[in-house]
RNA sequence: CGCGGGAUGGAGCAGUUCGGUAGCUCGUCGGGCUCAUAACCCGAAGGUCGUAGGUUCAAAUCCUACUCCCGCAA
């Protein structure tokens, strides 16, 4: 595969091995990736990891605003195969049109379920027991183009979406490889998807950061853990932002509202839930760094018990 | 120039209003108690208070500039 000409699409950090497996592997002639922009209270531009790995391997690098207008260049590359992975922007008809071996997208679920922008988050938030990485051509939809392979990860009752992500980024890796050669000499499989059971994972939004402590214990641990390490669950504690990083489900009940803080030692911060409560085991306050249970009692000056967290 | 919070022994915090002996809760180390312990008791080490200047008899504290960290907003 040295002499297939690869064009690669992609932007965070997810899928930099598969970059750098492409790169060991094949003629990886240009990346296409998001524009730089303007991140955090500084201002400061960023690359996407993608353009960070290219760029230290002299690999050319398209940033077009909109991919939808702006494809000549994609074109003109006349690439063998193109390959996206968490790029970010819906790609045009004429460019999926142009290559040879067509153009394939690694996404991080088992399609048709959890199509869109944070299927990794969502797994874990929907409670889900197992999810995993499809290899599919793209078609004119979101993530509605037929089925190469699949390869299944199963999601553990303590994972995170931040370890989640990192067995997907390997499993994607590894079913990529698999993969490319059928594709390259058309023995792969190709099977339309069931829209039936199409479910979608969107972009997260402030409001599912949110924590609702009138949801059942299970439902916010999967929230928080979903959450974890980013963008982090949150909830209103005193007026404040308090963000939520771990959590422990109890077997405890209480005849209480919703919210109210009952208990506060080294096991955790336990909060009342609608069929229980939930202890929070690491979190953070505004303006400081996340820190474990032991540590917020440490430097504790107020009482806790009794408030409402909102 | 988007708004705001913060930097004090290894960790988390108080002390700054109104300058005057470096404090709390942990951790660490040593000893004791105990069948035993992450429990309890006794003791010890460990900080030029983010950096650089300034004011002052005296600065963690007041003034100026800078660096770094974080929440929100994008």
């Amino acid at each position: 595969m040295k002499d297939l000409k690869v064009l690669f699409m992609g932007t965070p950090d997810f899928c930099v091995p598969i970059l750098q497996c492409l790169i060991d592997e094949c003629n990886v002639i240009a990346v296409v990736t998001q524009p730089d922009k303007e991140v955090g209270r500084k201002k400061e531009m960023i690359f996407s990891p993608i353009k960070k790995l290219a760029l230290e391997n002299n690999i050319k690098v398209l940033q077009p605003v909109k991919i939808k207008e702006d494809y000549d260049d994609v074109i003109n590359l006349n690439p063998d195969i193109i390959i996206t992975c968490a790029y970010g922007q819906i790609i045009p008809e004429i460019i999926l049109n142009q290559p040879k071996y067509g153009c394939i997208n690694v996404h991080a679920s088992l399609l048709p379920k959890l199509r869109g922008g944070a299927p990794i988050h969502k797994a874990i938030m929907y409670g889900y027991d197992k999810t995993g990485i499809t290899i599919m051509y793209m078609d004119k939809g979101m993530d509605t183009g037929d089925i190469i392979s699949k390869k299944e990860v199963k999601i553990e009752e303590n994972d995170t979406a931040e370890t989640l992500h990192d067995k997907l980024q390997k499993s994607a890796v590894f079913l990529l490889m698999d993969t490319l050669p059928s594709i390259i000499d058309g023995t792969n499989k190709r099977e339309k998807q069931d829209e039936k059971y199409a479910t979608y994972a969107y972009n997260i939004s402030r409001e599912e950061e949110h924590v609702d402590f009138n949801k059942t214990s299970k439902e916010i641990y999967n929230q928080i853990r979903g959450l974890n390490s980013w963008p982090g669950a949150y909830c209103i504690l005193d007026g404040k932002n308090l963000k939520l990083w771990s959590s422990k489900i109890t077997l405890n009940t209480y005849d209480k509202i919703p919210g109210e803080i009952v208990n506060l030692d080294k096991n955790g911060l336990e909060v009342v839930t609608k069929d229980g409560s939930i202890l929070i085991t690491e979190l953070q306050l505004p303006g400081k760094k996340k820190m474990n249970i032991k540590n917020f009692i440490n430097g504790i000056k107020k009482d806790y018990i009794g408030k409402i967290m909102k």
